[in-house]
DNA sequence: GCCCTTGATTAGAGCGCTTCAACACTTTAT
DNA sequence: ATAAAGTGTTGAAGCGCTCTAATCAAGGGC
């Protein structure tokens, strides 16, 4: 920068202010500058302007796991609406992993962000209780783990819930009485689609036939289960699956083992990812506004940055989505 | 970091070398100033921090296209190998947008990284020109459009050439002759692939049969493309796809067509994501070992750090994986 | 011709940290 | 006892930038 300011001849501070597009700057000087600045090939240096400036302009982005295509979607709102009010973001992948999903955040806090975008991830109210406290944190697609708000927490999620009791009906409506849900294990959607699993089949008198058996959120954590299941007596006519990945799991083991969907067993996924709409599996699958809801993120996040300082909680309406895995039980 | 020093009765200086795990603290400071620490719940500023260091340990990562599981799977490699190297990422979207490439890279310049893993970019020669001499790159999985070196750019790609003409080998050992490619158009991964494609037919003796369409990366750039090839005569008895994305997109629409897979025309795409391993797919691909791509990234960009200044680029071998949409033509 | 305003420019302090050289204080060798 | 060598600690400069307050130049109003 001195080096621009000495070759357009003027002072360091004036180099700054056109960089910085100030509008009180002589047309003549700010040509002489910009001509300097391009011929030294001269960057700023974002990591000095933000500690000169005290803001970063920047939003992290933690995200449970890049591989699943639905948080890469989320985090495609996220930047889409990060970029059109003029924020970076810097994108961490926690692969599933708390303790890296922790580290992160932390790496985040002292980079400076200035709102936390926390994407599937796992972390719990205490977790999060410090950081809080420093930076703005929204959760997307997940909810706190133990769910008591935090006040400097925001979430934006679709009702899992809900979603589940739509799967469940969806199921009973076809005629399906045993329905087995496989779940996400410890995954931090899971414990709400488990109960809006539960709910559905209570509600539809099925209460006695509920059947939750340990998932997780990818393909390989089907296996096992299906393996285990088809050895049972009273195998299920239907599965909920914890989200598509899983479902796609499902899927495949039951081809190994000869059993045909839907004709023997339906099967439902959950995310309504571009895997479920492929028409080989034309999984039936549960929607999430994933680009609206990272957009969402975004903007609770600045008006955060705003001022608000009450939290606030969107829930969306999740959407069944029926396409070929699910149809009656067989006769 | 003064409030630090104060409450532990120290200098500033001090808690910095105790903060950075210098070696020459007496034992009883150490403790004074992390406990400290711990009580203000003192975080330092990685942005001071970098400015005073004059190093940020980060690498940049850009990546062509999030939602592509095969990107995604590379930048995983990428992250872990930097992590091992005690290296931060910080990973940034092109969205398939070269313009956003462009200005994500000069983002990452200007954060200071001190390595830049391209991700199948489409940047070329010119756009890498000035930022090479600034910071170490190297790209993975793609290959510098236009081709000539940058001696400052490294790169680590999978011999596209070489698995196309697997493909094409593949094909005619089965007994296809009308072998049909749909590229990857504007992806920086198509010339070589489609070159590839063409010596295969060449070589095979069905340089006359060969034929190119404009295809693209993702599901949706199929469509276009299959409804005409259905309304030519002379429908190709195999099509080979430019990624597995597209060819799921292919797949989709040979089925709404009524056309078998691979009964009435064989089909392989590349890249071996998880996508074409559902059995339902059982795509036949090529694969890329991408995590060992994202790892070898990271080492060619430590070599770099280390002194080294020619450049390097290491081509691994494709591997056919042939799964169950390519068979014998219909007789 | 003097004072005020307006607009353009700049000096310099400060952002939160690291690091070098200097400084005390021990310890060991002489 | 004294010099030399080592330990631990600190003051202060500096990283590349921003931004406030001060300075300067040029009109405008009276």
């Amino acid at each position: 920068m001195e080096d621009v300011a000495e070759r357009a001849d003027v002072s360091r501070a004036l180099v700054s202010l056109v960089i910085n597009g100030s509008p009180k700057v002589s047309e003549q000087k700010r040509r002489r500058v910009l001509e300097a600045a391009r011929a030294l090939g001269y960057r700023p240096n974002l990591m000095a302007r933000s500690l000169a400036q005290q803001r970063t302009r920047i939003i992290g982005v933690l995200v449970n796991d890049l591989r699943n295509p639905f948080f890469a979607e989320v985090v495609e709102g996220v930047e889409t609406a990060a970029e059109s009010d003029e924020f970076g973001i810097v994108v961490l992948n926690g692969r599933r992993d708390r303790v890296r999903e922790l580290a992160a955040v932390e790496t985040l806090v002292q980079l400076q962000v200035e709102g936390l975008a926390l994407v599937g991830t796992q972390l719990d109210r205490d977790d999060l209780a410090e950081v809080a406290d420093i930076v703005p944190a929204v959760m997307v697609a997940s909810d706190l783990v133990g769910s008591l708000d935090h006040p400097g927490v925001d979430a934006i999620v679709t009702d899992g819930r809900r979603g589940a009791e739509l799967v469940v009906e969806h199921l009973t409506a076809l005629g399906h009485e045993r329905i087995l849900h496989i779940d996400g294990a410890g995954n931090a959607s899971a414990a709400e689609r488990r109960q809006g699993y539960l709910r559905g089949m209570e509600a539809a008198g099925l209460g006695d036939l509920a059947d939750v058996r340990t998932g997780g959120d990818d393909e390989a954590a089907a296996f096992a289960v299906i393996d285990e299941i088809l050895a049972e007596p009273d195998a299920p006519t239907a599965i909920f699956a914890f989200n598509d990945l899983l479902a796609a799991g499902v899927l495949d083991r039951l081809d190994d083992a000869g059993v045909s969907v839907p004709a023997d067993v339906s099967l439902v996924g959950f995310d309504n990812t571009f895997i479920a709409a492929l028409h080989h599996l034309a999984l039936t699958t549960v929607n999430q506004p994933r680009l609206t809801m990272g957009e969402m993120a975004v903007a609770a996040l600045l008006e955060r940055l705003n001022g608000r300082d009450e939290p606030v909680r969107h829930t969306l309406d999740p959407e069944l989505v029926v396409r070929g895995t699910t149809g009656p039980p067989p006769a």
